[in-house]
DNA sequence: ACAACATTGTCGCCTAGGTGACAATCTTCG
DNA sequence: CGAAGATTGTCACCTAGGCGACAATGTTGT
């Protein structure tokens, strides 16, 4: 599956020789809520898009674009990982979601020639291709496939951000930030975590700071950080170098099976 | 209201002629969220839709679709009004939106050939056409400018759902139930309403029971109640025949404004 | 018209989680 | 290296809003 990206990742350096563009299909609609745009596409296809597009190099912290610019080119990021947020008037950020290698974002402000409705910003070191957004109208109107997979693609985060909204008003903190880390864990899955890892246990491979979790679950930090050192003392997870890792999935899975379906 | 889908509900005469079509645009990405489909469509395209469809009559509270179901047909509401939800293993029902005429719904299940993710019944007598996923697959593949709108709708959904998000955790259930009410005003206006109405007023044309609303917030049944009351009490709302008006709709925006853009 | 059911208004009590305030570590980068 | 800045851990305190329990009032089907 990597092989096909070879002649996108070629023209422009070796990024994405890269095992993150596998991303294997979970049970939950959440999976595919990460779904693999670049992958999914075509040679013919990848080629024909990604001939209008250029590429950009962004350090962590920088900011790709801000609500209220009136860009809308579309992205897909190349290496790294775009966190894409809002922020309400108090300054309260709140995570909608990541965007990994191979995922396209910017498409759901396409039609909308307007303004800008969150904020992108590097997460860590990351580069992306931008494609104006005339000319990724123009290719999904000349490639009616991919328009397709446009389709499915936005499909799956209307899903996807349905999911997130169920669990928000009927989870409480717990629960969330255990359905966050399996979450994750699916979308990194894939590689073998290079850290010593012991069998069965998943990795969620983002660095994720325990504000960052908080804005993605709606939460507070403080309160994060409590209920992480409670997930730890009950041994559903550990801390290994800068990420967590799932001590056992299963037992997690079938207490969020419980909680949740 | 319903006279004016009169020929919609005849075989298929020249739909769109009608005001119920014509949201007009607001100012923030709600309006759109809302965004009629099939008045976006061109004579011919719809004519190509809907000659695959067929025509089922709900009474208020029949279930289109459970989720669980491996149906995954699209919908559009011909007249009426679908409510579509999720319910959480507690048996906590949170209401993702409701479907008013000309607007499809179940595309975001379409790429899942799955089950469906959620419930859908009739929130009052609703016609609606249906159309098999297969043929609206096929439609959409011959129809790029179709495919495009429905790229569009889409796009409106997933800002539309993430506005949501970002108001769950950032706003009370006062402002959370006022930005509501707004955004139905916004959605059923273009038509005057019927009851005696002052100027200047705007008028949910939707009927919600405390309960519809707390599912849509993410709040509880009493506490809406409650709150308004409390809005009443302000002369923010005032409750007409079995709807809510809202009295001073600059002065909520005003507020609203100020606390969420 | 009436029984069965759905909706609303309002209590009081109770807890999950927000907030502020520090101190202790980590990271970064000049 | 070392200072400025991020990130974490943990207090104590406080409140928005959930929950259960009724009574009153509306709505519906037959």
């Amino acid at each position: 599956m990597n092989n096909l990206f070879e002649h996108v990742l070629n023209p422009l350096s070796d990024i994405g020789t890269n095992d993150f563009f596998n991303i294997d299909e979970g049970e939950d609609a959440w999976s595919d809520a990460h779904a693999n745009f670049l992958s999914s596409l075509s040679e013919s296809e990848t080629k024909d898009l990604l001939k209008c597009s250029h590429r950009l190099d962004l350090k962590s912290r920088d900011y790709l674009f801000r609500a209220g610019d009136h860009s809308n080119d579309v992205y897909i990021v190349a290496g790294g990982c775009i966190r894409l947020f809002q922020v309400s008037p108090t300054g309260k950020e709140t995570i909608l979601w990541f965007s990994f290698p191979g995922e396209i974002f910017g498409i759901a402000e396409l039609s909308r020639g307007n303004e800008r409705q969150l904020y992108a910003v590097a997460n860590e070191a990351t580069q992306v291709f931008s494609i104006r957004s005339k000319d990724f109208t123009q290719f999904l109107g000349t490639h009616p496939e991919a328009a397709m997979k446009a389709i499915g693609i936005l499909s799956a985060r209307v899903r996807a951000l349905g999911h997130i909204l169920v669990g928000l008003t009927s989870d409480n903190v717990e629960t969330r930030i255990a359905r966050l880390l399996m979450r994750f864990a699916a979308v990194s899955s894939g590689t073998r975590c290079c850290a010593g890892s012991t069998e069965g246990e998943l990795c969620v491979r983002v660095r994720l700071t325990h504000q960052d979790i908080a804005n993605l679950i709606g939460a507070s930090r403080q309160t994060v950080s409590t209920t992480l050192a409670h997930l730890r003392k009950i041994d559903a997870v550990r801390t290994v170098d800068q990420h967590i890792h799932i001590v056992q999935p299963d037992h997690m899975r079938r207490l969020l099976g419980l909680s949740a379906a």
